[in-house]
DNA sequence: AGCACGCCGACT
DNA sequence: GTCGGCGTGCTC
């Protein structure tokens, strides 16, 4: 069914099969190439002196550039359409044996779950920069004036072209040649000869082009075949050097180390080497004893010592970090250890652990003994740059044998951190969303956590995967376990893991029916050290403003913030938005000001008093300066509306000066570490309040925090998505499980102007259970997720009509295709425009697609719709999509 | 994705 | 006529 399934988990044809003994004498690989929007499979010749395996990574040719491929499957006979002329040489074999068996299967599910291309997915599993493409660039030719160069140039394929063009007479008189260039050719001559070198990329000459010469693409193209023609410049190909491994050189004893002519200072360097277990680095070795690389080498001569380049991995450089001992567990986190440690085979586990109640403690001590196994773990959690703490804290009680791995890490260090798990050494990688990937040997165990975190799914490029759901799938190609943690657990992993537990326990499954997966549900109801949950106390703003409180802070959380600084403890403030106000509008004309580029509002940011104020869109980052007068009526008299995390800062500042507030949300974490610096810091007493968005919901465990303020609940349970009221339960018990981590314990104030609210009735008694319940019947009725399944095609364009026309077209198509029997049809919602129709200028639309979740819908081969889509309408599957906006 | 080819309307 | 825009099709 999938056009996709290359069978590549399938026995591969040998070579050296009795097709070798005809015409045939070459060997031929199958490649996937890497280029959108080209399907299907290419052949190539593998050179005489090439050694390639399917699922190699190879570079070949491939039209006029060179693009990344995978080898596929050797094949020992041409395809009948083709013939020998045609095909061309595997360039280079650029990386050898990074696919183990069973993982082909993995990503072809996933190509096929998630409607896209199996190159699209080998290219989030791969660590970047493997499958590089050539860069075609563009140098002057040095003194070509006098000798217009007939040669072709270095190029096979294109020179061969060149050659066959019909008029080369035209430009072969060299003497006054540029007097005759077309604007174009002059213009690229001009741009070349301005920069030192001469040497551009042919995108970047193109750019300049249209920017400041107005010239667009044809022109451009041949303006440059000009050149080329008179030899005045030529076109080479660079290559993109993919991820290199790292070598240096390392000098070790031979057995032999009693040569008769060895001199007393040979002799005392060979005992240095001894002391340090035979082996050194020959840096280090010349730096330590003093000596020379020359030194070295004679040694080696003589054959007491071997010289010999090896790798060395760039993996990410552990802080030093005390170690740390399994600490003593609860009763429950005993038995969910013990239930954990029990399964050998694939099982689905929902740790749910209210917050602070140790779940990190039970994935350590289920990750211990299989390392002792000699078995891997992989660890998934939301954001890595966030939990610096449980990278720490993994590395405390495992110390080298954790890698971790994120998208801030450099191509090298994640090319090294794939290469360090090809070695096969059993370890523990934590890694985000693509993490899920990565080809750990003998996987023992895969945890999640924070299961509920919509950053495990990627909604941006294809594919758009879930972890949660890549995780499952390959838990059961592995037969390990997969552990989901959370104090919040998502709906969906609710439903499925009750629905499991409950057939694996109750019923004997028939012969016929396949086996229930096999799910277990742990539950931590209690803290560790019996420590309370905190009160959280909803404080209706309605009320204060009534008793004339217009601060943003209630008297409840001002007396709070009051004896926090007494108390000398230390507090968290939420506020879902960053920036200093959500928007800015005139006083005197209603005008809001907007975002040229999207239909949201600019929100207003100002951090000092000195600072500049500024106007910017969350969405695009569109930035402008903020103007004194409206920019429609020119009245003075500009408002700004809703607060952000700078307003509350500010306004702390004015109201307790003495409080030392530090701002943490995506602004202020831009650079590389800065989640660690700020935290260290906070932790470390410099400052009494962390006010931050979202961000402080992941994972931190600050045990001298004891109040939790929440400025306005208000602005989460607003949105237009089936999904907002779970997600803003989630954030708000999270938020609440900052507090009173420590010893002392805390408290929650939580600011509404709808305390009515379900979500705030649940958040204020900790009730995940009948909020959940409640929420599930909701989605039961409506038969959304859990109890039905999403598919959102998402469509853009810079043409709102286009959009908008292809749109109406591709529904239309669903509404012909849908399957005719009412029981198994799927539901048509839309066309309609996204919720903020523009944003960075593409005008936005978007259909989705209900489909029952029991139902045998075979649901029609979408791939027609993509080619139905103009080449001005880009159009992206969303399946199951997390993300309505 | 690039890149070439070929068709069509606007202009020296 | 020619130049430049634009849609279409191909790359082993």
């Amino acid at each position: 069914m999938s056009n996709y399934n290359f069978g590549l988990s399938a026995t591969v044809a040998e070579p050296g099969s009795f097709y070798d003994l005809g015409s045939t004498q070459d060997r031929l690989v199958e490649v996937l190439v890497d280029c959108p929007g080209v399907q299907g499979l290419y052949t190539y010749r593998i050179p005489p002196d090439m050694q390639v395996e399917p699922g190699d990574i190879l570079n070949v040719p491939f039209g006029s550039q060179q693009v990344g491929a995978i080898a596929i499957r050797e094949i020992n006979q041409l395809p009948a359409d083709l013939n020998l002329s045609q095909i061309r040489d595997v360039e280079e074999v650029v990386c050898s044996g990074f696919f183990p068996t069973n993982y082909w299967t993995l990503l072809e599910r996933v190509a096929e779950y998630y409607y896209t291309q199996l190159i699209q997915v080998v290219k989030v599993a791969l660590p970047p920069g493997l499958l590089a493409r050539s860069q075609r660039r563009i140098r002057l030719k040095p003194d070509n004036i006098e000798n217009p160069s007939p040669s072709p140039s270095p190029l096979a394929g294109r020179g061969a072209r060149e050659i066959e063009n019909p008029n080369p007479q035209k430009g072969s008189r060299a003497s006054g040649v540029e007097a005759f260039l077309s604007h174009a050719a002059s213009s690229i001559l001009q741009l070349l000869q301005a920069g030192k070198t001469g040497d551009y990329t042919w995108k970047y000459l193109q750019q300049q082009l249209s920017k400041k010469h107005r010239i667009t693409p044809t022109p451009a193209r041949r303006g440059l075949q000009e050149l080329i023609r008179r030899g005045l410049v030529e076109s080479y190909l660079e290559e993109q050097r993919p991820p290199q491994p790292q070598l240096k050189q390392a000098v070790s004893l031979t057995g032999y180390r009693h040569s008769p002519d060895l001199t007393s200072r040979q002799r005392e360097l060979l005992k240095f080497l001894g002391q340090h277990d035979g082996d050194l680095w020959v840096d280090d070795f010349v730096e330590i004893y003093n000596t020379t690389r020359e030194t070295i080498q004679r040694l080696e001569e003589k054959g007491c010592v071997v010289i010999e380049e090896r790798e060395i991995l760039r993996l990410e450089s552990s802080p030093v970090v005390e170690s740390d001992r399994s600490k003593s567990l609860t009763e429950s986190q005993t038995q969910a250890l013990a239930t954990i440690t029990n399964l050998s085979n694939f099982a689905q586990v929902l740790l749910h652990g209210v917050t602070g109640s140790g779940k990190t403690e039970v994935y350590l001590q289920a990750i211990a003994p299989l390392l002792e196994q000699g078995k891997s773990a992989l660890v998934l959690v939301p954001e890595i740059g966030l939990t610096p703490q449980l990278t720490d804290r993994f590395r405390a009680r495992f110390g080298n044998k954790v890698c971790v791995y994120h998208s801030a890490l450099s191509d090298g260090e994640r090319y090294d951190t794939w290469r360090q798990m090809l070695t096969g050494e059993p370890q523990v990688l934590i890694g985000t969303r693509s993490a899920v990937f990565a080809p750990l040997p003998k996987l023992g165990l895969i945890i999640l956590d924070e299961e509920h975190d919509s950053s495990f799914k990627q909604d941006q490029p294809v594919p758009t995967y879930h972890a949660r759901n890549v995780a499952t799938w390959r838990a059961e190609l592995e037969n390990c376990p997969l552990v989901l943690g959370s104090a919040t657990p998502s709906l969906d992993t609710w439903v499925t893991i009750n629905q499991g537990s409950r057939e694996n326990n109750f019923s004997n499954p028939s012969p016929l029916s396949p086996p229930p997966s096999p799910s277990h549900y742990l539950s931590l109801p209690e803290r560790i050290q019996s420590r309370p949950l905190p009160p959280v106390e909803v404080v209706d703003m309605r009320q204060e403003l009534r008793e004339g409180n217009r601060s943003i802070f209630s008297r409840s959380l001002k007396e709070a913030l009051q004896q926090l600084q007494e108390r000398e403890q230390q507090g968290i403030l939420f506020i879902h938005r960053r920036g200093h106000s959500t928007f800015v509008s005139c006083r005197t004309c209603g005008y809001v000001i907007e975002c040229p580029n999207c239909d949201v509002s600019l929100a207003y940011h100002h951090t000092q008093e000195r600072a500049p104020e500024l106007l910017r869109c969350h969405y695009c980052n569109f930035v402008s300066a903020h103007p004194s007068n409206c920019p429609e009526c020119s009245s003075p008299y500009l408002k700004f509306f809703g607060s952000g995390t700078q307003r509350v800062v500010q306004e702390l500042e004015k109201e307790f000066p003495q409080l030392r507030p530090l701002r943490f949300d995506s602004d202020t974490t831009r650079t590389k570490g800065a989640h660690r610096t700020l935290l260290t810091r906070f932790v470390n007493r410099e400052f009494d309040l962390l006010v931050g968005t979202q961000m402080l919901t992941k994972g931190l465990d600050i045990p001298q925090v004891t109040l939790v303020g929440i400025v306005a609940a208000d602005g989460l349970l607003h949105f237009p998505d089936y999904r907002a009221s779970e997600r803003a339960f989630q954030t708000l018990i999270q938020v609440a499980g900052r507090s009173g981590r420590g010893d002392d314990p805390g408290r929650v104030i939580l600011q509404t102007y709808t305390p009515e609210h379900p979500v705030i009735q649940a958040a204020r008694t900790h009730d995940y259970q009948s909020f959940t319940e409640a929420e599930l019947q909701q989605r039961a009725t409506l038969n959304y997720p859990p109890y039905g399944r999403l598919i959102l095609f998402k469509l853009s364009s810079l043409e709102e009509t286009a959009v908008q026309e292809t749109a109406e077209l591709l529904a239309n198509e669903l509404e012909k295709n849908e399957p005719n029997d009412s029981t198994s049809s799927y539901e048509i919602l839309g066309p309609a425009p996204a919720n903020i129709m523009r944003v960075a200028n593409r005008y936005r639309w978007q259909i989705l697609l209900k489909l029952p979740l029991d139902s045998t819908v075979t649901l029609p081969d979408f791939n027609y719709l993509r080619e139905l889509c103009p080449s001005s309408v880009s159009l992206t599957i969303d399946v199951d999509p997390l993300n309505m906006m």
